[in-house]
RNA sequence: CGGGGUAUGGCCUAGUGGCUAAGGCGCCUGCUUUGGGAGCAGGAGAUCGUAGGUUCAAAUCCUACUACCCCGACCA
C-alpha cells in the first residue's frame, strides 16, 4: 500500500491522479469535468463489462439500448426523481439549426425514457418479469469533478426491471446487490460492506436504495454499486399497469441498479502503491510482461527465447512482450510496475542458461526462479493467489479502520484521526442526528443495518439523542 | 459560487527589472550499451496564458480577463 499515511488530504489526490495520468488510464478532456478514457483504461472496463454481463446472463438477464436524449417532460412525471436530477442535468434547447419546441435532457439515468416503453410492452403477467440492462453514458452536470470518482459524462450499466409482486421486486434488488458484492470481491479484490442507505442518501425516485460501499487507502468510503427497490413510483408515473393472474388490474413493481466508471477509480485507491498501479489479475489487461535481457552476443538466442515463451503463455494469459531495444530492463521494470502488469518475467542468458525464468510479482516483488517446464501452471498459481493476497491486505486494512463508537464524544473523536475509516455507531433513524452528525464531522451514513439484539444485552440507544436507537449505521466520510 | 494555487518548447522546471530566456526529460541522427529508470557526440523545438498599463528597458512590477489544479458548497 501506498505510504502517504501522514500526509495531507491534497497528497493523496495528487498521488491518485498520478497513478491515473502516468499509468495512462485516462487523461483530462477539452470538455470540462469529463474524461478521455485511453486504452489502457478502458480495457479494464471491458473486462469488468465482459465478468458482470456473465453474471447477468445467469440471471435471466438481457442488454438492450434506449436513447440517449429524454424529453425533459419525462424526468417532471415522477417527482422525487425531477428534484433530486434537475440541478444537474444538460439540456438540448436546438438541433437541426433551429430551437426546439420541446427541449431534450442528456440521460442521467434512463428510469424515465424505459418507463415509457414499458407502458407498451407489459399488459400481462405472462410478461413479467421484464429484465433488462442497459451498458450506456450517462451525463451528470456534478459541480465539482475528479477522474474515474465523478465525471460529468461517464459509462455504466443500469439495469431497469418490472415484477409482478412487491417480493419478487425486492428479491430482485437484493439478488443485484449480492451481484455487486461478488463481483467486486471475486474479481476486483475489494472488500465491501453492504447495506441500506438512509431516507437522505437515497436515489431520488427509490422506496429503498442498497448499496456496496468500499474503505478507500485514505480512509474515506466509495460507494461501488447501487441497487434499487422501486416500489411502484415509476410505474405510477408512467402509468404501467398489468393484468393479475386474478385479472385484476395492478401496478408493477420496479427495480433499478448500476455500477459505473467509478469502479475502475475505486481499484486504483484500494490497492495501489507507491510505484503505481496494482490491478488484480482477473481484470488486468496485461498479467504477464515478458521483459528479455539482452547483449550483443546473445541477442538472437534470448529473443528466440522470449518469443517461444510468448507464443506458449499468450494463449492462455494477457500477456505482452516488451522486446523494444532502445529502452533498459530497468526502465522497463519500472514502467510496467507503474502500469501494473500482475507478473513479470526477466529472461536472461543465466535464465536460459539453467532453462528457468524469473518470475517477479507487482503486489509483493517477490521474485522466484522457475523452471521454464512449469512456467505456465506457476503463472496461475501465482495469479490466483495475488487474488486472495490483495484481497485480504485490503480486508486487512478495512476491519484495521473499523471502530465502534459508544458516544458522540467517542465518534468525533474517531473522525479526528488522520485516516478515519468506518465508524459503526447507533442512532435513532432521525434526520435531524444524521444531518447534525455530517456538519459537526463531515462524516455520513454509508450503510444501515438492522441492529441484532443478540449483540447487545441493555438496549442500543442513539449516540446523539440518546432516544432508543433504531438502526445500526456505518459512518464515514466519503468520495 | 466561495477559499487557495498554477500558467515559460511535447512534459517537468530555473529565471523576481538589464546582453541572444537556462536546464532536465522526451524527440531526431550516429556510435556504444542492456540483470533496477544507460553513456557520449551532434540536432530540431518558445511570439514566456490573453489584453492593457508602469518603465530607457518586463517572463519578472501593476490591473483586468481566461484556463486548469487543489480544498469547500453540491452530488443516484
Amino acid at each position: 500500500m501506498a505510504d502517504f499515511i501522514t500526509k495531507k488530504e491534497t497528497d493523496y489526490s495528487q498521488w491518485y491522479l498520478d497513478i491515473v495520468l502516468k499509468a495512462e488510464l485516462a487523461d483530462y478532456s477539452p470538455i470540462k469535468g469529463s474524461m478521455v478514457i485511453r486504452p489502457r483504461g478502458y480495457a479494464i472496463w471491458e473486462s469488468m463489462q465482459s465478468h458482470l454481463d456473465t453474471l447477468f446472463k445467469d440471471t435471466g438477464h438481457q442488454n438492450a439500448y434506449f436513447p440517449l436524449l429524454i424529453p425533459e417532460a419525462f424526468i417532471a412525471k415522477e417527482a422525487e426523481h425531477v428534484e433530486g436530477f434537475s440541478p444537474e442535468l444538460a439540456v438540448v434547447t436546438h438541433a437541426g439549426g433551429a430551437p426546439l419546441e420541446t427541449p431534450y435532457v442528456i440521460r442521467p439515468t434512463s428510469e424515465t425514457i424505459i418507463w415509457s416503453m414499458y407502458k407498451k410492452w407489459i399488459q400481462s403477467y405472462r410478461d413479467l418479469p421484464l429484465l433488462i440492462n442497459q451498458w450506456a453514458n450517462v451525463v451528470r452536470w456534478e459541480k465539482r469533478t475528479r477522474l474515474f470518482l465523478r465525471t460529468s459524462e461517464f459509462l455504466w450499466q443500469e439495469g431497469h426491471t418490472a415484477h409482478e409482486s412487491k417480493q419478487e421486486a425486492v428479491e430482485e434488488t437484493l439478488r443485484i446487490l449480492d451481484i455487486y458484492r461478488r463481483f467486486l470481491e471475486d474479481y476486483l479484490a475489494i472488500p465491501v460492506q453492504q447495506g441500506r442507505k438512509t431516507k437522505l442518501e437515497k436515489f431520488a425516485g427509490a422506496v429503498d436504495t442498497y448499496c456496496v460501499e468500499a474503505l478507500m487507502q485514505d480512509g474515506k468510503a466509495l460507494q461501488m454499486g447501487t441497487s434499487h427497490f422501486l416500489g411502484q413510483n415509476f410505474a405510477k408515473a408512467f402509468d404501467v399497469r398489468f393484468q393479475t393472474r386474478q385479472k385484476e388490474l395492478e401496478y408493477v413493481w420496479a427495480t433499478s441498479w448500476g455500477v459505473s466508471t467509478r469502479m475502475i477509480g475505486g481499484l486504483i485507491m484500494t490497492h495501489s502503491d507507491n510505484k503505481g498501479l496494482v490491478v488484480p489479475p482477473r481484470v488486468a489487461p496485461t498479467q504477464v510482461v515478458i521483459v528479455p535481457i539482452v547483449n550483443s552476443e546473445n541477442k538472437r538466442e534470448v529473443l528466440t527465447e522470449a518469443h517461444k515463451l510468448y507464443d506458449q503463455l499468450s494463449p492462455h494469459y494477457r500477456t505482452v512482450l516488451d522486446d523494444d531495444d532502445t529502452s533498459s530492463p530497468g526502465f522497463k521494470f519500472s514502467e510496467w510496475e507503474l502500469r501494473g502488469s500482475c507478473l513479470r518475467i526477466e529472461l536472461g542468458p543465466r535464465d536460459i542458461a539453467k532453462a528457468s525464468a524469473m518470475l517477479v510479482r507487482r503486489d509483493s516483488g517477490v521474485k522466484t526462479s522457475v523452471p521454464l517446464i512449469h512456467l505456465s501452471k506457476e503463472i496461475q498459481t501465482h495469479l490466483d493467489s495475488m487474488h486472495h493476497d490483495m484481497y485480504h491486505k485490503a480486508k486487512t486494512f478495512v476491519d484495521q479502520h473499523t471502530h465502534r463508537a459508544h458516544s458522540y464524544d467517542e465518534f468525533k473523536q474517531l473522525c479526528a484521526q488522520p485516516i478515519s475509516g468506518y465508524i459503526i455507531a447507533d442512532w435513532d433513524g432521525s434526520d435531524t442526528v444524521e444531518t447534525q452528525i455530517k456538519e459537526d464531522t463531515m462524516a455520513t451514513v454509508r450503510v444501515v443495518n438492522s441492529i441484532d439484539p443478540h449483540d447487545t444485552k441493555k438496549p442500543a440507544r442513539c449516540i446523539v439523542s440518546g432516544r432508543p436507537a433504531t438502526a445500526r449505521g456505518i459512518f464515514a466520510k466519503s468520495y
